[in-house]
DNA sequence: CGAGCTCTTGAAGTCGCTCAAAAGCGGTGG
DNA sequence: CCACCGCTTTTGAGCGACTTCAAGAGCTCG
């Protein structure tokens, strides 16, 4: 989901390209809420402190000691997914959130008969794994969709400093919260809408996701293939082609594999109100 | 989605008729699990520690003095909301999160474009209004689908308590946590399952969640309309009614108006079984 | 450079939708 | 008590959007 390729990153001294990409685009506004510093990992640890993702990530609008809290109570370590390896499987013990450092992932739940579900995709400043508090085990799985990292919150030591840090636990249902509306938008997607409103809702929402965290608003590469785009949407990896093509012959974006331009930010939005209402309760 | 009508309800002293409902089920386990002791409503007051449904609800496995400390911390209120009447509309200001007490509702998402999707239903135990703490703005309504009454929680008192009392945090997170996973089935729902699948999954899940709550697992009588199921699922009520009925003629279950009842739960799981899979990433 | 993906595009098929009409149910009032 | 009205539900017939099946083109990466 970043348009620039992730790249030196040594063990020691892991340096976000959150960083490069940033300084790279016109975004000044969210180019000033982070902060530059260098991570701090000795033996793989990590420290919200230093991070420059903690203002889009768990620790938002913390203070100076409150960071402090939260880096001596929340023993935090890196973890390294490669591309289409499983963060954690679906039905595995639940003892740890995953925050999103670099990367992307897919989540996907699996009902008992086989079929599958992409419920979402998730980059960097994300929560991973919220859903498995409830029965302590996770009801999804997570898959790097490119090599990605993730900063482990255990969350025994997370329901501790929640305790102690309001503005903490604010946050942290605050994220649970933004998971539950995501997941009613997604469900408003699959209801009722036409494949090209899905398809062009799909795309407002991941120009929009990637803005926020100081990407450019009008380019992006994917990290997902159309058919994991079809799942998400409820549909058929040929139907997201088709939709793509359409969409690129009139003009609305410019499609070339993977990589996505809007052209005509209008019109995109027009695909959405041209679609009739198909659902009134 | 009770059999038994709710009636004796003085403001002074409602009585649950949950207790109705149990002493009339073979369910003996639930109806252990449940005291049944009145409810101490002065002045519109409730209290968790003498409510018959703590231990569904949210509450869950507190000591003595844990409900002591809830009931002195949290000042909840019962609320009556009629059939058809919103518990409150998307895009109000959100301040609380309300638990149902008696009845059932649906919560609505909204597109800007007019469509209209329902995420849920809720019946008695259930949490509404968790999408809100986000952006402390509703992002669902929630109408009533009978006379119902909730309990109403403030979300200020609630975020203070769940940091005093750990068991009540964790049930807390659970709930939220409860809430992605259910959203999750359901888009697995959508997103990828025939419309006889969708039914079938729809009526095992209401079932299920009936005989947690104590009542007959195999007849209930729904709540919501055709159009409101076919909402839920992606489905028109059309399509909706079509399958019922085919249910009904192959003998799966047995379909009166909103009678329902399962004849052979066999068969009802096997109308997943067959479905073909059609999504495998 | 070639094997294995992913993506595109076409043609035929199908499941659920739309449109339509009638029946059932519940409430109201003469 | 029954006729009437509005709402929900059922059922039918035809249609359309998306899927399925199929083949070929384009990337990517060892």
């Amino acid at each position: 989901m970043h348009q620039v390729s992730t790249k030196r990153q040594t063990a020691e001294r892991p340096v976000h390209p959150f960083v490069a990409d940033l300084r790279s685009t016109a975004d000044s506004a969210a180019l000033k809420a982070l902060t530059f510093s260098r991570l701090r990992t000795g033996a793989c640890k990590v420290h919200c402190s230093s991070c420059r993702l903690r203002e889009v990530c768990l620790p938002v609008g913390l203070t100076r000691e409150q960071l402090q809290d939260v880096d001596d109570g929340l023993v935090t370590s890196l973890r390294k997914v490669p591309k289409g390896a499983a963060l954690f499987h679906a039905g595995t013990c639940f003892d740890a959130v995953f925050a999103v450092w670099t990367g992307s992932f897919k989540t996907i739940v699996t009902s008992n008969q086989g079929n599958v579900q992409i419920t979402g995709f998730q980059m960097c400043g994300d929560l991973i794994g919220l859903g498995g508090i409830d029965t302590g085990r996770h009801e999804v799985a997570a898959v790097a969709l490119e090599d990605s990292q993730v900063c482990v919150i255990p969350y025994a030591g997370l329901e501790i400093l929640t305790r102690k840090v309001p503005a903490l636990q604010k946050h942290f249902h605050r994220l649970m919260s933004r998971e539950i509306s995501t997941n009613h938008q997604t469900m408003l997607q699959l209801g009722g809408m036409h494949a090209e409103e899905r398809i062009a809702t799909f795309l407002l929402d991941l120009f929009d996701r990637l803005r926020v965290r100081g990407f450019s608003s009008s380019s992006m590469l994917l990290r997902m293939s159309r058919e994991e785009i079809g799942s998400l949407l409820g549909l058929k990896l040929e139907t997201v082609s088709r939709v793509l093509s359409k969409l690129h012959t009139t003009g609305v974006v410019s499609v070339n594999q993977r990589h996505i331009e809007i052209t005509d930010m209008n019109a995109l939005h027009q695909v959405l109100e041209g679609g009739a209402v198909r659902n009134d309760i």
